[in-house]
DNA sequence: TGGTTAATGCTAAAAAATTAGCACAAAGAA
DNA sequence: TTCTTTGTGCTAATTTTTTAGCATTAACCA
C-alpha cells in the first residue's frame, strides 16, 4: 500500500519492483486479488493490463498516516514532530529548507 | 509492531487489546514466537510472564518512520509536511501549538 | 505478416499464519 | 493450605498466503 500510495497508479510488476524485499510476481498478483476484494484498492485496464490504486483518496490516506504516526512515535505531539524534523540526529534539513518552513509557519 | 512501539513494553495480552481488529490470543503468541525468531522483537521474563520489546531502539524506529512518512506521501519535503501539520484541514492545532511551534523554528 | 513478448485467468501445491485447546506451573485468594 | 486464576509450552487442525507454472490473448516489432 505505501508503494501504491506514493505512486498513486502502478501495474502489479510495477508495484512488485517498489516493492523492498519484493515476492513473487505471483504472490504480489494474488495479493492484489484480495485487497481488491476488500475493496482496499480498485483497478481499472489500461490496454492490456490492470492498473492499480487505492480506495481511499490520497489526502485521507495521509492525514490518517500522520494521526497514526504523531500517536506511535510523537505521543500525539505535532510539536515533538517538528522537533524531530529540525533536529539534525533526525534529518538532514539545509538551512534553506529550515527558512522556507520558518516562513510557512510564521504566515499561518 | 506500531503497539509495541507505542508502548515500549507489553505483555501479550495487552498487545492484543490494544490492537485494531485484535485476532486471537493465541495468533497474537504465535505472531510474537515468529518476531521473536526473526529477531525483530525479544522479550524478557518478568515474574510469571514475558514482557516483549522492539528490538530496534525506538529513536531508530522513529528515524525511519518519519523517512518513509515523507517519501509516501510528501515528496521527500519535510516543508510539505509542516504544511499539513498546520493545515486545519489536515490537523487541529491550537493558535497555542502553532506558536509553540513557531519559537521551535524560529529558537533553530 | 508472423513471431515474440508480456499480461491476465486459472489451478494446484507448498508454506505460513491463525486458531482452539490442553497440560503444567506459578501467583494470588479464601 | 487448598482452590482458582492466569500465563506459558505444545500440538494439531484449519485457513490464508505464497508460489510456480501453464493456457490464452493482446500488443509490439522486425
Amino acid at each position: 500500500m505505501d508503494v501504491l500510495f506514493r505512486m498513486e497508479k502502478a501495474t502489479a510488476r510495477e508495484i512488485q519492483s517498489e516493492m523492498p524485499d519484493p515476492p513473487s510476481y505471483s504472490a504480489v498478483r494474488a495479493m492484489l486479488a484480495i485487497l481488491l476484494e476488500k475493496e482496499v484498492i480498485k483497478h481499472e485496464k489500461q490496454g492490456r493490463q490492470f492498473v492499480y490504486q487505492p480506495t481511499v483518496t490520497r489526502p485521507k490516506a495521509k492525514r490518517q498516516a500522520l494521526r497514526t504516526l504523531l500517536r506511535t512515535f510523537f505521543d500525539d505531539s505535532p510539536e515533538k514532530l517538528v522537533a524531530s524534523l529540525l533536529d539534525p540526529k533526525d534529518q538532514n534539513l539545509t538551512d534553506e529548507e529550515i527558512e522556507r518552513i520558518r516562513r510557512l509557519v510564521d504566515e499561518s
